[in-house]
RNA sequence: GGGCAAGUGGCGGAAUUGGUAUACGCGCUGGUCUUAGAAACCAGUGCCGCAAGGCUUAAGAGUUCGAGUCUCUUCUUGCCCA
């Protein structure tokens, strides 16, 4: 048996990809694009993946004629370059550029068809001083602000923390109690497109509905109305936001948020501050509020029914935030679970105004559901989408209130105390006024001596940097210290790729005009709301500052992979294990290998360094070849959903694919035999329904399925090598199925096309249409598969009713039997219906 | 609690979208070759049954000549939002 040595035969065809890129002169664009990585050390199983889905794509329309662009960057700002660099004694750069070489020759390992002359990096001041130029653009046009709000605050490290860094209410480094401190921070104002954010996802049906409605939900548009409510015996009002005016009639008390102004009158009142401490401990997500005990200061104070001749007691309540709506609900027990909990607690009456059958009811729990509006006046029997509309028009009318939309979404928070991101281009001067640096001094670029070690955030402590002057008037002024969100980064990078180079201005307008949008975008899901909701609106930002840019969406479709999984180990001791630690003895036995004691086998999750199963690509790609290792990934489960990784499965596609270059070396020195002209062509015709096959299920993204044909066309060549075809044509066969292989094993395609002589290596396969001569039908009697019988093309019932009752298996039904009714369907079944 | 997915052999998964259920791969069993193992090759592998045959797509109903696919109910799992 012939060998081929993948090591060998990987090196010769990526030194030859190395000079060569997918672009065309000719052929429609087509950008093809991966989610780029952080380069936090090595490239991992989930980035062998979506690099691969993306290069199967990539060369794969390549080959079709399109002027593609495969480009890839670098991620590369971050919070873990800090933490390493106080670890390692490394600046920031220097670790993140060494890990930028590493995962880039990791990624060259995999024979990717990258163009990385157009190579960026977020961290390279030649592409933050533009990023500093859009933030500028961007605070012209208005879409930034500055604003108080309170963040997760680390005493000891005096440093702003994200949610996910706090853990169990202290900090994950420090073990600190994280206060809630109110800083002064910038804001993108990404809610002045939340009605273009919303609506345009209608425009985008290359996107997966599940993405589409979880940013739609984040988004959250609600419809509803605020209402004024006069006080009782007091000059002051309380506007009130709700979804839900029908209910009016129902309301039993109005709940305020501690921070509302009316709690002007309190602020010295001790238990009033306790109660507000207590506020505090709650957490401010939506889950938490809605899980806590409700809990209530009662204030005395009366709120009048707009409607009606009744007073409505007004509490401050701790399931109320300030930040959403007016800071202010009426509270209606019988129909929000919230308030039907509050309501109970404090003995307020609830009242029924919505009923699915007219009836009161006593009520266990609130009744959320629809239907018919009861004990409210002028809006009994309406149902409640148009007592919503009447009781808008008439709190209109009367001018206590008006019609209001409110969205979920929230102004995107920038600042970052942090020193490994890029600098925010603000600067204050002494006279209070805040002003961005001039466009002509970018970048702001900055310090490399720093001292990571000082407690809070480097550039803060950093005197010479901080202080500088603005360069208009020369007058003195401090440096914003705050460095950006790295969400910043990526929500621009793909804009950037049309043109890397460009020193004069982020990008060439003409070429982002040519290139975009991304007609092919590939990442996680974890990044189906925040990523791709910022880069929406950095996109519709530019669209609205750079009036030569037309472009309303950067992503026309999207593909979200699903994750690498692998079983866990555990030892005796309940310690995690690494797979190379263990043998396994079966399926679901194994032993340590250090000790031989017994191994706890886990079901597969997600690959995770802190469970310890995980795969080592590069050790992979040794022991089996790139070519392999990409072909497993593809082969066992659709795209789209989680992948199994098996040592066994791998095995077996370097063991597949070695065949596959056995198999063309046997065509290649194949002894000519007789030819049978009737049989070549049914050969051919099977090659071509192959050819379809695979490009139809590429297109569609169904690899797996792709890959399964592979296994059925090379048995089906093996079978036919001593059949009575022509050497021509079994070559001309092998030469589109190797063509096909290309987008999966570039490596072994090129070099079996050499082999077997081919001219060109940069083309696809014709779709033909061809027909097979031959067919099987089923035969069914009473709906039940009895015989399959194979028959010409196109014949008619009759004729195979004929085949039927004298060849087939199931003549016997007939024998007894009248046929009552036959159910004929063209090349595929008939079915009888007998006695 | 709400929304959205999904449920097919021992496992990962196919099924031309209402027309041969279990393709293909892993694993397993037997055989050939080999001093032995590995590799390679051949055969088998949904369940029950010696067989003929029967049963089978989470469970149950419905529509249909025909349902993994459509409808309803229930259960389970996953994700998102609360």
């Amino acid at each position: 048996m012939e060998r081929i040595n993948f090591q060998v035969i990987e090196k010769k065809w990526q030194k030859h990809f190395s000079n060569k890129n997918l672009s065309r002169s000719k052929g429609e664009k087509f950008y093809c694009l991966e989610m780029f990585p952080y380069p936090s050390g090595k490239i991992h199983m989930g980035h062998v993946r979506n690099y691969t889905i993306g290069d199967v794509i990539a060369r794969y329309k390549f080959l079709n004629g399109f002027n593609v662009l495969h480009p890839m960057g670098w991620d590369a700002f971050g919070l873990p370059a800090e933490n390493a660099s106080k670890q390692n004694n490394l600046h920031p750069k220097e670790w993140t550029n060494k890990n930028i070489e590493v995962m880039k020759s990791q990624l060259k390992l995999l024979g990717l068809s990258i163009d990385w002359d157009l190579e960026i990096s977020t961290c390279d001041k030649e592409y933050y001083k533009h990023q500093q130029e859009i933030f500028i653009d961007f605070y012209n046009q208005g879409l930034v602000s500055r604003k108080e709000t309170y963040v997760n605050w680390d005493p000891i490290e005096k440093t702003v923390l994200a949610n996910e860094q706090v853990i169990n209410g202290r900090g994950w480094r420090s073990n600190a109690v994280v206060q809630r401190k109110k800083l002064s921070q910038w804001f993108f104002n990404i809610t002045k497109f939340s009605n273009e954010l919303l609506n345009d996802l209608e425009n985008l049906p290359g996107w997966p509905e599940k993405v589409k409605l979880m940013q739609k939900n984040w988004i959250g548009k609600s419809l509803g109305c605020e209402i004024n409510f006069e006080l009782v015996n007091d000059s002051r009002k309380v506007n009130v936001f709700t979804t839900r005016p029908d209910t009016i009639f129902g309301a039993s008390f109005l709940a305020l948020s501690v921070d509302h102004p009316l709690n002007s009158g309190f602020k010295e009142d001790p238990t009033f501050k306790k109660f507000k401490e207590e506020c505090n401990k709650t957490g401010t997500t939506e889950e938490a509020l809605a899980n806590a005990e409700k809990l209530g200061f009662n204030t005395g104070l009366f709120a009048k029914h707009p409607f009606q001749n009744k007073k409505i007691p007004i509490y401050f309540a701790n399931f109320v935030l300030m930040d959403y709506g007016t800071g202010a609900i009426f509270g209606c027990p019988a129909h929000d679970q919230r308030d039907f909990d509050f309501a109970k607690k404090y003995k307020l009456q609830i009242i029924q105004v919505v009923s699915g059958d007219k009836k009161n009811v006593d009520l266990n729990e609130a009744f959320t559901g629809s239907g018919i509006l009861i004990n409210s006046e002028f809006l009994n029997n309406l149902d409640v989408e148009k007592a919503k509309t009447k009781i808008i028009s008439e709190i209109e009318k009367r001018k206590i209130g008006k019609k209001k939309t409110l969205f979920r979404l929230k102004d995107w928070g920038i600042s970052r105390q942090r020193y490994w991101g890029c600098p925010i281009p603000m600067i204050y001067l002494e006279d209070g006024s805040v002003v961005p640096v001039d466009k002509s001094e970018l970048p702001v670029e900055l310090p490399n001596d720093i001292d990571l070690n000082s407690q809070g955030n480097p550039l803060d402590a950093h005197p010479n940097w901080k202080n500088t002057k603005q360069k208009s008037t020369g007058k003195k002024a401090v440096r914003e210290t705050d460095t950006l969100d790295t969400f910043v980064d990526s929500s621009w990078y793909f804009f950037r790729f049309c043109s890397p180079k460009l020193n004069s201005s982020p990008f060439d307008e003409k070429k982002v005009n040519y290139w975009m949008p991304v007609d092919q975008y590939i990442g996680g899901i974890e990044h189906a709301i925040l990523h791709l909701l910022y880069s929406r609106f950095f996109t519709k930002g530019i669209n609205k500052f750079n009036k030569k840019i037309n472009l309303k969406e950067p992503f026309k479709n999207l593909f979200t992979q699903g994750m690498v999984c692998h079983e866990t180990y555990k030892d005796k001791n309940g310690q995690w294990l690494y797979p190379y630690e263990i043998e396994k003895i079966n399926q679901n036995n194994a032993i340590k290998k250090s000790d031989k004691t017994e191994v706890v086998v886990g079901p597969a999750e997600s690959m995770s360094k802190s469970k310890k199963n995980t795969i080592d690509p590069e050790t992979m790609i040794n022991q089996f070849g790139a070519d392999a290792v990409r072909w497993f990934i593809l082969s066992d489960s659709p795209p789209e959903k989680d992948v199994q990784w098996s040592d066994s499965g791998v095995s077996s596609a370097n063991k597949f694919l070695q065949k596959i270059w056995n198999l063309n070396h046997s065509i290649s020195n194949r002894k000519q035999n007789k030819v049978d002209k009737n049989l070549e062509e049914k050969f051919s015709v099977k090659v071509n329904n192959f050819v379809n096959k695979v490009d139809r299920t590429i297109s569609e993204f169904r690899f797996n399925v792709t890959i399964a044909n592979f296994y059925e066309i090379y048995r089906f060549l093996r079978e036919n090598m001593d059949k009575e075809i022509s050497n021509k044509i079994l070559n001309e066969s092998a030469v589109k199925i190797m063509k096909l292989m290309i987008p999966f094993t570039p490596h072994l395609a090129f070099e079996c096309l050499e082999l077997l002589g081919s001219k060109t290596f940069d083309d696809w396969p014709l779709i033909e249409k061809s027909d097979e001569g031959e067919i099987k039908i089923a035969v069914q009697i009473n709906g039940k598969t009895r015989d399959v019988i194979e028959v010409k093309k196109d014949m008619s019932e009759n004729e195979i009713k004929e085949i039927v009752l004298t060849l087939s298996k199931a003549q016997k039904y007939f024998k007894d039997n009248k046929i009552i009714k036959t159910i004929f369907v063209k090349n595929k079944i008939v079915n009888y219906i007998i006695s």
